[in-house]
RNA sequence: GUGCCCUUAGCUCAGUCGGUUAGAGCGCCUGGUUGUGGUCCAGGAGGUCGCCGGUUCGAACCCGGUAGGGCACCCCA
C-alpha cells in the first residue's frame, strides 16, 4: 500500500509546532482584547465573487493562485487566500454599519496555489486585525501600534523594521499614476517585460521592481510626495506624528506600494532580513474603498495580517510547557486506585501523566520524558497503608504522604 | 509559471577514478540496578541509498524522467 503524503505545500502541525502556533494566536488575541478587538471567525471558503471583486480580476492572487472549484450545487467557491475580504463580507452581510466603529481580530488558514518555499506554503496561517469606521489617522496609528506590540510580545520586534509609506487619497493617486505612466512611457524600451506589463495594470507596482534595469529608471521617476494633495500630506503627517508620540520607529519606504485601487493613505510592513526572500512579517494599510467596492456602505477601514509560520520561524523564546505529575502504579490494585485519583485531579485541571504499562523503571523513564515535576509511586507496600511515595524529579528527594492528602501536595 | 541546487537509518549528516556484508552522532531497544529517571558503561535493532527507467560484468556514486525540498525571480504573510 502506497503511503499517503500530505498535499504539496501543506504540513501537519505536530504538538510542539501546534503549541507555537497557539502561542502566537493567543498573544495576538490577548493584545487585541486589550485594544478592544473582538474575535471573528469567518468561513474558510467563500463565493469566488468575494475575492474577485476585492482583489480584482487581474491580480496574480485571483488569476493564478486561488483554490477555486465548483461545489455540488454548481456554485463557484474559493478557499480564502486572505482574510480582509471575508471579514468585510461578514460586516456587510451582518449589516453592522450602525455599530461603527468595529474592531475585529481573526486567525486561521489561508490558501494560495503558489510554489512552496521557506516561509511560503499553500496552506498557511495568519493572524490579522481590521478596524472599520475610523477615517481619522488615529486609527492607522492604533493598528500599527497593536502590530508592533504583538511583535514585541513575541520577542521578534528587534529583527523587524517598520517600513511606512502613503498612497495618498484618490486625487493624489490619480495624479501620480498619470505622471508615472507618462514618465515610464518615455523609457519603454528600457523597461523589463514584467514592468511593461504592469505599466497599465498597476503602474505603482513598477516602483518595487527588483529588476536592475528598472531600478535605474525608477531612480529618476517622479516622486509621490510631489503629487500628494495637502489633505493627504496632513493625513500622513498625523500618522507619523502619532507613531512618534508612541516612540514607534519607522523608516520611510517610498517604494512600498499596494496595487489595488481601494488601498489609500497608509501602507506599512514590518520586514525582516532573517527569512530569505520572504521579508514581510506583518503588513497592512488603509483600505477606505474596499467595503464600498464590495457593495456595502462606504466605510473606511484599516488593518493588517501576519503569517504565523513566519512569526514562528522568527521567534526564539517560547513559554515553558506546564510540567505534569506522573502517576506510577505498581500492580493492578494500585493502577485502579491511582486512576481514580487521577480522574478527580485531572477534572480540577491538574496535569497528570499516567502510562498504560511497564515496570517502575520504564515508568520513571516516562516521567522523565514528560518533564514531570513529581512522580507519585504507589505499590502494594504503599497501598496497604493508604500512602504514596512522592518523588521530586529535580532533586530526587522522596517522602511518604497519605493518599488522602495527595491533592494538597500536588497543587501548584 | 521560469532558472539553479539538493534528496543516504526516526533526526542531523559522512561516504566519487562506479567494485566484496553502506558508516557516525543523536534518538530508540536491552542489560549493568528482582520497586526508581535524567549521568556513565556494555550490547542491539533500524537503510529496496526519494521513486521509475537507462548505461555497465558491476551503480548510493554516471545518464534521463518523475516526486519532494531549498534558493532566486514572480507574487506575497
Amino acid at each position: 500500500m502506497a503511503t499517503l503524503p500530505a498535499v504539496r505545500g501543506t504540513h501537519d502541525l505536530l504538538p510542539e509546532a501546534a503549541a507555537k502556533h497557539n502561542h502566537v494566536v493567543a498573544t495576538a488575541r490577548g493584545l487585541g482584547q486589550a485594544y478592544g478587538y473582538g474575535e471573528i471567525a469567518t468561513p474558510i471558503f467563500e463565493q469566488t465573487e468575494v475575492f474577485k471583486r476585492t482583489l480584482g480580476d487581474t491580480s496574480d492572487v485571483v488569476t493564478k493562485e486561488m483554490y477555486t472549484f465548483e461545489d455540488k450545487g454548481g456554485d463557484s467557491v474559493t478557499l480564502r487566500p486572505e482574510g480582509t475580504a471575508a471579514v468585510a463580507r461578514a460586516f456587510i452581510a451582518g449589516k453592522m454599519n450602525d455599530q461603527l466603529p468595529l474592531k475585529f481580530f481573526y486567525h486561521g488558514p489561508m490558501f494560495r496555489y503558489e510554489r512552496p518555499q521557506k516561509g511560503r506554503q499553500r496552506q498557511f496561517h495568519q493572524i490579522g486585525i481590521e478596524l472599520f469606521g475610523v477615517s481619522d489617522p488615529v486609527g492607522d496609528v492604533e493598528v500599527i501600534a497593536l502590530g508592533a506590540q504583538v511583535l514585541e510580545k513575541l520577542g521578534v520586534r528587534d529583527w523587524c523594521t517598520l517600513e511606512l509609506n502613503t498612497l495618498g487619497d484618490t486625487e493624489s493617486r490619480d495624479a501620480y499614476r498619470a505622471a508615472l505612466v507618462a514618465y515610464f512611457e518615455g523609457h519603454l524600451d528600457k523597461l523589463s517585460a514584467d514592468s511593461k506589463e504592469r505599466l497599465h495594470r498597476n503602474p505603482l507596482r513598477i516602483l518595487d521592481s527588483k529588476n536592475e534595469g528598472d531600478r535605474s529608471i525608477i531612480e529618476d521617476a517622479p516622486r509621490f510626495d510631489e503629487h500628494l494633495t495637502p489633505a493627504a500630506q496632513d493625513f500622513f503627517g498625523a500618522v507619523k506624528a502619532g507613531l512618534d508620540d508612541l516612540g514607534i520607529a519607522y523608516t520611510r519606504n517610498e517604494r512600498l506600494v499596494r496595487g489595488l485601487d481601494y488601498y489609500c493613505h497608509t501602507a506599512f510592513e514590518f520586514t525582516t532580513d532573517r527569512l530569505g526572500s520572504q521579508s514581510a512579517v506583518l503588513a497592512g494599510g488603509r483600505y477606505d474603498g474596499l467595503i464600498g467596492q464590495m457593495g456595502g456602505p462606504e466605510t473606511p477601514g484599516v488593518g493588517w495580517a501576519a503569517g504565523i509560520e513566519r512569526l514562528t520561524m522568527l521567534a526564539e523564546q517560547w513559554p515553558e510547557p506546564p510540567r505534569p505529575v506522573t502517576f506510577i502504579p505498581l500492580g493492578e490494585a494500585a493502577d485502579k486506585a491511582l486512576r481514580k485519583i487521577a480522574f478527580g485531579l485531572r477534572g480540577q485541571g491538574i496535569a497528570i501523566d499516567m502510562g498504560y504499562s511497564g515496570n517502575l523503571k520504564r515508568r520513571m523513564v516516562r516521567a522523565n520524558k514528560a518533564n514531570a515535576r513529581l512522580a507519585v509511586i504507589v505499590g502494594d507496600n504503599e497501598l496497604a497503608e493508604n500512602q504514596a511515595t512522592l518523588r521530586d524529579m529535580d532533586s530526587g528527594e522522596q517522602q511518604t504522604v497519605p493518599l488522602a492528602d495527595l491533592a494538597l501536595h500536588l497543587k501548584d
